[in-house]
DNA sequence: CCTTGATCTAAACGTTTGTTTAATAGTGTT
DNA sequence: AACACTATTAAACAAACGTTTAGATCAAGG
């Protein structure tokens, strides 16, 4: 372990960002409080990462690989489609779990279309997308005949998910804290029961709107 | 119907600000370029609302009420568990579909916590917990004796039927627009679908954690 | 010792921000 | 015609914005 005792300024930044962004909103947070927060001289952020746009999107990179990476070792992997897809749920929630800020940050910018940003998402999405496709909704249009497109399952999955995390702001409020922390240690597997028992409890949906 | 031909400049503010903040981002959005979107003498943003943070607040209160009406509607009438679920997630998702920037615009504000914002937000889902706690969260504990913490199944409802509309700008980047159209009018079927069948697949998911 | 390259600083750049003010125009009432 | 009230305007406000510049500081290598 190298200079464990102080981070460098690049890393301090960085950290500083993901968590004030989060709080706060990218477009909202400052540079100089950015700046002064994680103690460096307003000019060390472009110098290091070029642009305020350019440090989102570094953020964004970093969530997204790591998802990505998930998606990638737990779907395509063997076992069985249940295995698969409980693996994939238990690990990915632990992932947002342990990098909130990352997540927050990447969830509160995706409805927004800076043109910029969208392509990157974009990118990203695309991948993980076709994993989708192949690991998910294939497997259930064989089994049970039921058509499901990945450019909704995909989402649904991240909305399932990440969910609670996003209203936890809201929901601390509503709740004293550490409310239904007994129940959160379940959730993983409350939220990968839903999912699973849930497309498997689909059959004929497609029949009731065959024909209009 | 009276004056249909032109909105006045307080109407034309609201809906020009959905919109654009929608799309953009609220911190992102200048006040100038909002009124020159309603065709609108950028003082008159502060005259008819005050400020751009209480502007912002309207679009909120307008949301939430909204949604809550449905919720208390369609979750405390009559009929079974699965009817009122069902019927519940149906209206809700129209809901979503047909107010789709009010939407975006509170979502992806729901993870910042602006102290005053937050505390509005809070007011909301309090009133909507409630429900939920006692319209699904109670009824699933006595058929099956799962515990469901309402603070998680009131964000998953809205992650599950909110996540598509969400992706939408990275997804049309992805997919060519029009794509898994005749797929989006069973969704409703497919969501309502998922959550039923998935929280009726739940059981004895809390033995396994019972005691670590 | 001098050079090289990376890190850091203080200051300023020109815009843009949300908000406010004071004056004007319009409309209907008395 | 004078009044009251709402709606609208152009202009200005201080503050904050993201970015850039020129120069200092520092450590390591030749």
């Amino acid at each position: 372990m190298k200079k464990s005792k102080q981070k460098s300024s690049k890393e301090r930044i960085l950290q500083k960002a993901v968590q004030i962004f989060a709080r706060k909103g990218y477009a909202s947070t400052g540079m100089r409080e950015l700046a002064d927060s994680a103690e460096v001289n307003l000019a060390m952020i472009n110098y290091f990462f070029g642009s305020k746009k350019e440090l989102l999107k570094v953020i964004l990179e970093t969530f997204f690989r790591g998802y990505l990476e998930i998606i990638e070792e737990e779907l395509t992997e063997k076992g069985t489609f249940d295995e698969k897809i409980s693996r994939f749920i238990h690990r990915a929630i632990n992932y947002l779990s342990d990098n909130r800020d990352y997540m927050i940050v990447t969830l509160a910018e995706l409805p927004h279309d800076d043109p910029e940003i969208t392509e990157y998402k974009a990118q990203w999405a695309r991948k993980a997308m076709h994993i989708v496709r192949d690991e998910i909704c294939t497997p259930v249009k064989e089994s049970q005949g039921v058509d499901l497109s990945p450019a909704a399952i995909g989402p649904l999955l991240i909305g399932m998910m990440s969910s609670r995390f996003l209203f936890a702001p809201v929901m601390e409020q509503v709740n004293p804290p550490g409310y239904g922390e007994d129940f959160f240690r379940k959730y993983p597997d409350i939220i990968a029961g839903i999912f699973l028992q849930g497309i498997k409890g689909l059959e004929n949906v497609e029949s009731e709107v065959s024909n209009e």
